[in-house]
DNA sequence: TTGAAAGCGCTAACAA
DNA sequence: TTGTTAGCGCTTTCAA
C-alpha cells in the first residue's frame, strides 16, 4: 500500500498538499497541481489507511451496534428475525452514511464499554438495555447514543444529556388493542405470552391488563403465561404452558413476539389444538415470519426496518452536530389482521 | 483515557517496561515492578487506543465478513435464515478468538478490496462469491482468505495459494438425495425450484438430474422452476410458478433452500393446492424455518451454524501461522423426513 | 499557493 | 532489568 509520503515524493510536493486535494481542501491548491496529484491517486489506487487517520483525527467512523443478550437464549441473536430486520435497517444507513457498523455481543457492560473505548466508537446504538445499564454506559461514554426499545425512568431522564435518543414502541397502546381485538372477537379468557417483564413487556402488560378492565374479564395470576426461553428449556416450558392453555380453557393468548407466536402455535398442533378455531392467537411485529407462517399471524405490525433505520439515523445527525428536536420518538402500532384469530362472524353464521 | 506514556511518567519508568507488562513480556521485568504496574493499570482502568496499536504493528484483528449480493434481493441478506445462521456461526468462534467481525455488504469487488485494504483487515471470509470474483479478490489480498460455498474450477485452484480454505456443501448428493426421496415416495413430475444456476446450484442440478435418470424419468426443461427472487418479482414469479405445477401436473418439488420451499407451499394454500398430498416439496438447509413451519419442512439438513463456525475457525487457524491440511472441507447433507413429502405408507392404505 | 514539522498512542529494536 | 528512540501513516498548525 502506497502511502501519502511516497506519493508526494514521486510527485515532488509535501504530503500537506497531496493530503489537502485528498479531502477536497482545494481552495488554495492550484488546478494544476490538483490535477495532477488526483490523477496519480487514481494510477496508483491509492487507498487510506483508517488506523492512522483514525489515530491522528481522534476518531473512527465506526458505529458500534450493542446488543446486550443473555447467552443462553433460545436462539443466536442474530437469527431472531426482530433482531435480523432491525440490524438491516441499521446497516443500511449506516454503510450509506459512510460509517462502519461493528456489532457488539455480551451482558457484561464492563467488556463492553472496555470494547467500546479501544476502538474509540464515534457513536453507539443500543438495544435491549434496561435503565441502569444504559446509564452505566452514559457515565463512561461522552458521546451520542441512540437507544432502541429502552424505557428510561423519569428521574433518569436528565442524567442522558441531549447527545441522546431513544426509538421505541408505543408499547402499552400494542398490547391493548392486540388484547382488545381478542375480545372483540369473542375470546373470553386471554393469557398473556412473554419471556420476561423487562420494561417493554411491562409496557405491554399494563395494556394488556387495562383491555381485560374494559371489557369486565377478571386478570388472575395464572393468565401470565411465564415462557422459559432458554435453548433447554424452551420447548419444554412452552409445552406444558399449552396443556395449561387447554385445562384450564383459554381461547386467546397475546404473544408478545411473532416468534413465540408462532412456537405457541406449533405445539398447539402438536397437541391437537387447533388455531385459531379453539384458540386465538395475536402476536407482535409483524416480522417477515408473520405472513409466511400457516396460519399467518395476525399481529401488531411495527416497522421494525424502519425502526433500525431511525436509529442508524438519529445518530448519524448528531454525529454531525445536529441537535435533535426529540429526546424520545414513539412508533405507533398497527393491527394486521390475518389468520390466527377466530373469525366472529364466520363462526356466529354457523 | 489515559496512555502508557502518562503511565510511565507517573510510575517513573518507561514507556516500555509498561508496554511490556500490558502484553505479558515479562520475564525480564522485577516481580515488584510488574505488580506496581498492574495494580495501577487496574486502578485507572487502562484500555488500549486499538488504532495505535493497529499502526504500528500493521494489523487489526478484523475479520471481515464479505456478503457479495445483488442490492435487490427479496429480503435484505441478514434476514435469509441461512446466512443468520451462519453468522452466527462465525461471530461466536470470531470474538472468542479475540478477533473483531466487521460484516461488509456490496455487489461490487473494488468497493470490497477498497474497504478490506483501509482497514488493513487480518483475515477475510467470502460467502456466495463466485469463481472469478474470488480470483479478483486474491489477486490484490494477500492474507487468508475462507470462502464458503464457492465454486473454484480445477484450473484455478492452484492460484489460491496456501493461505485459503473453502467451506462446501456435498450439493450433489444433497440434491441426489432428495430427489431421490421423492421419487421412492412416488413422486413421479419432480421440478427443480431455485433463483440461479451459479455454482451451487449448478451441482444440485446435477444431483437432481442423476436421481431422475436413475429412475427413469425424463427431464424437461420446463422442470426447472426458474424463480425471479428479486423484491418486486419474488411474490408473481412463485405464483405463476405454482399454477403452472398445477396445470402440468407435477406432484413434486426439490427446492433449493427452505426459504424458497416455505415461500412454494405458503402460495399452493393461496390456490387450493395440498401439501403434501398434492404436492410434495423437500428443502435444504434445515433452517430455523424449517422445524417451525406448518407442515414442517422435509429437508436437507446441513449444520448452518457449523458451517460458519468452520469457516472462523480455520482462517483463525492459519491466522496463526498454522498450515491446513485441506483447502476444501465438504459437510455431508443429510435428509429430515418431517411433513412436507407424501407418506407413502398412508396412502397405499386408503 | 505550498511546505516543514510536530504529534496522535503504541511497539520494538537497540542501548544502557 | 530498564530506558531511549525511531517510526507506523496521517492530519494540522504555522510558517514561508
Amino acid at each position: 500500500m502506497i502511502t501519502i509520503k511516497e506519493i508526494a515524493k514521486t510527485l515532488n510536493m509535501s504530503p500537506t498538499t497531496v493530503s489537502n486535494v485528498i479531502h477536497g481542501k482545494t481552495k488554495e491548491v492550484s488546478p494544476d497541481t490538483i490535477k495532477r496529484v488526483q490523477d496519480f491517486l487514481e494510477e496508483v489506487e491509492y487507498v487510506p489507511n483508517i488506523n492512522a487517520r483514525n489515530l491522528a483525527q481522534n476518531k473512527s467512523k465506526i458505529i458500534g451496534v450493542v446488543l446486550k443478550i443473555r447467552q443462553d437464549r433460545y436462539s443466536h441473536i442474530y437469527t431472531d428475525p426482530f433482531v435480523a430486520e432491525m440490524l438491516a435497517g441499521m446497516e443500511e444507513v449506516i454503510r450509506k452514511a459512510g460509517y462502519f457498523m461493528m456489532t457488539y455481543i455480551s451482558d457484561d457492560i464492563a467488556e463492553i464499554l472496555n470494547h467500546v473505548s479501544t476502538w474509540n466508537v464515534d457513536g453507539l446504538i443500543l438495544f435491549c438495555m434496561l435503565d441502569d445499564d444504559a446509564i452505566r454506559v452514559r457515565k463512561k461514554y461522552h458521546k451520542p447514543i441512540a437507544c432502541v426499545d429502552a424505557y428510561i425512568s423519569e428521574e433518569n431522564e436528565s442524567a442522558f444529556g441531549d447527545q441522546f435518543i431513544n426509538i421505541a414502541l408505543d408499547d402499552e397502546k400494542c398490547a391493548y388493542e392486540g388484547t382488545t381485538y381478542l375480545v372483540k372477537s369473542g375470546c373470553r379468557k386471554v393469557a398473556f405470552l412473554a419471556d420476561n417483564m423487562d420494561g417493554v413487556n411491562k409496557a405491554r402488560f399494563r395494556g394488556y391488563r387495562r383491555a381485560l378492565d374494559e371489557n369486565g374479564i377478571e386478570y388472575s395470576d395464572r393468565d401470565y403465561f411465564a415462557l422459559r426461553s432458554t435453548k433447554k428449556e424452551m420447548k419444554s416450558s412452552m409445552a406444558s404452558l399449552v396443556s395449561n392453555a387447554r385445562r384450564y380453557g383459554y381461547d386467546g393468548v397475546f404473544s408478545s413476539s411473532d416468534l413465540f407466536a408462532i412456537h405457541f402455535i406449533r405445539e398447539c398442533f402438536k397437541q391437537g389444538i387447533l388455531v385459531p378455531e379453539e384458540i386465538s392467537v395475536v402476536g407482535v411485529d409483524d416480522s417477515e415470519l408473520a405472513e409466511m407462517y400457516r396460519p399467518s399471524l395476525t399481529t401488531m405490525h411495527q416497522d421494525i426496518h424502519r425502526k433500525g433505520a431511525l436509529a442508524a439515523e438519529a445518530l448519524i445527525r448528531m454525529l454531525k452536530g445536529e441537535k435533535l428536536e426529540r429526546r424520545q420518538i414513539v412508533l405507533k402500532p398497527e393491527l394486521v389482521v390475518r389468520e390466527s384469530v377466530i373469525d366472529f362472524k364466520k363462526q356466529s353464521a354457523e
